[in-house]
DNA sequence: CTTGACATACGAAGAACATCGTAGTAATTT
DNA sequence: AAATTACTACGATGTTCTTCGTATGTCAAG
């Protein structure tokens, strides 16, 4: 019954992150916060909406008139398998060599750096 | 002139990876050890490399009759586009939660989880 | 010289993606 | 009630991705 999803593609992930950071949210909500970064029409996002829910990546309340869509997955669980599919397609399974790539990326805080090493504590603590 | 390649797809990302592990290769070389994990037409292969070849993601020698590749880009460069592009997509950015991500798709190793401290290490050293 | 092995070139087909326009329907305003 | 507005449904189009078959060229062995 309640297979998982597909990994989103790139657009679909747009739309992931918005419904992600919204909750629950219409089209017409979606698309305005869309709109704000890119041009795109309201019927662009509505198709692209219909066939998320078609593919389970979304799950839509239709009691009221303008429908309501959320994030079918919620967003750790997606950014679990993208990250688990990621590390394994480009990095051979080396976490090692993504963080390389993260950080070498872009410039990363002394803030998130700390946070960084937070995780590995508590990694390491988890596996003894 | 010299223009970076575009995002690699994963079908591409696949026979990188192969010409990374493997150094300038010819077609034969790199379907044989495709054909190893997944069965594949070697023409497919080839069309593969050529499409690659025309986007700039691989360069090709023909003085030999035998034509060989060689990637474009090394494979830290594109792991670096890679990891940065996604990280933005998929994470707004935040590294820290693409690493849960990736430590939590997978079991890691002791001896990884040292090595990725290690790396924070050197990187904290690198920017005081 | 003919054949067979081994290359590249290239067209084509099917699936997935992304975008948009039009049609139709329900609600709201005038 | 008619007109306007706010929706959904859905077909269609153009693009990219992926795969493969066929045509064609080259070289070496028989």
């Amino acid at each position: 019954m309640l297979e998982n999803p597909p990994r989103p593609t790139d657009a679909e992930l747009e739309l992931l992150t918005v419904l992600w950071s919204r909750g629950p949210s219409t089209v017409r909500d979606v698309h305005e916060t869309i709109a704000r970064r890119r041009p795109t029409q309201y019927t662009t996002v509505l198709k692209q909406m219909q066939i998320m829910a078609a593919k389970g990546l979304v799950r839509r309340d239709e009691k009221l008139r303008a429908h309501v869509y959320e994030a079918a997955r919620p967003r750790e669980w997606t950014e679990r398998q993208l990250a688990g599919d990621f590390l394994q397609r480009a990095f051979e399974g080396s976490a090692s060599r993504l963080m390389v790539g993260a950080l070498s990326a872009r410039k990363t805080s002394k803030k998130e750096l700390a946070e960084l090493r937070r995780l590995l504590d508590e990694y390491e603590r988890g596996t003894p």
